[in-house]
DNA sequence: GTCTATAATAGGATAGAC
DNA sequence: GTCTATCCTATTATAGAC
């Protein structure tokens, strides 16, 4: 009954929270509607594209968070190391050290093609704040874009296996070697 | 009207496409109906206890299918790359160049904790598998489970990067370098 | 073993009062 | 801006004929 309990980004970040949990098919009005203790009919006065007009609110409210504060980062002035721990950190919070799922892959998976292009253009913003770093650490173009490429994809697999409850520790331990294997001046990438 | 039109196994192969590509909870009955050219009821003739008894079913049948043609042959007799050369084609096969999605990444991400016990188990004997490779190969224990547990992360997350579809070529990628990389003999891993 | 028909419930969305 | 009430459709599941 009270007025305006939440601001739109208070309510955009408990709908993240669903959709995160369950992905897009599983995240059910019965459920958002809950997370933002808000009727449907509230959900609809924010949102009056229904349920696809939500989730793209939170795609755009965690590419806007991300890119503050993981890509800026990571392209701002610097040591690279320091700048890598500091993405390694802000992930292992984003993510609870591996317990809460990524949000980009359950709509990668589970959104049908609805993202796919803003989908693409985060992860490959994220690529190219990666490489941004590596190339400041002396590391040649194309091996900064690949290692980047590599690390991606090793956050984002160490998550599924964290989800699938194989390994609690997996996502850890890829998060702490990420900046010296990043940061290797080996041959291997 | 005819009887018995597809074994099983194939009612169980058809279901896993579709549960592959729309996840859990993305997919309904109609779908799993349409795919399989069975009407509901026959569905429930098959598995009677419903759509977790039919997804359970296809993760049975990944489980049975993963086993034997890939961390068998991964455990089996022979030179380890050669071993490890024929896992890449066979995943390489398996997801159709990183077109399709993976299966225990659905249900990792949108199967609740329904089938965690067995995702776990799935992931753990594939690691298993790669790392019997690389100890064969010569590795130290400790660097063949590392490296094995590198592997399928990079191979997870590369198949979100091409579902988001950000790099279509990067599952590729991944898979091309995955033998090298796993029987390097450097120190980064 | 498959179908048609039907039920019961959940999901998405809207109307209109306050 | 939020609610209650309602609507329509999709979804899950079952009954019973063939």
């Amino acid at each position: 009954m009270p007025p305006a309990q939440y601001t739109r980004e208070e309510v955009v970040d408990r709908l993240m929270a669903v959709v995160r949990r369950l992905g897009y098919a599983g995240a059910s009005l019965a459920e958002l509607s809950k997370a933002t203790g808000l009727g449907k009919s509230s959900l609809y006065h924010y949102f009056p594209a229904g349920k696809d007009d939500m989730v793209r609110a939170v795609l755009d409210r965690l590419e806007a968070q991300l890119t503050a504060g993981l890509f800026a980062p990571l392209e701002a002035a610097g040591p690279p190391r320091r700048r890598l721990e500091a993405m390694v950190e802000t992930l292992d919070a984003f993510y609870r050290g591996g317990e809460e799922a990524c949000l980009l892959a359950q709509l990668a998976l589970g959104g049908g093609q609805r993202f796919q292009a803003q989908l693409g253009r985060i992860f490959a913003a994220w690529l190219a704040a990666i490489a941004s770093a590596l190339r400041d650490a002396g590391l040649p173009m194309p091996v900064a874009q690949a290692r980047a490429e590599d690390a991606v994809k090793r956050v984002q697999g160490a998550l599924i296996l964290a989800s699938a409850g194989s390994d609690a520790t997996a996502f850890e331990r890829t998060l702490r070697r990420l900046p010296d294997e990043l940061l290797a001046s080996s041959a291997t990438s």
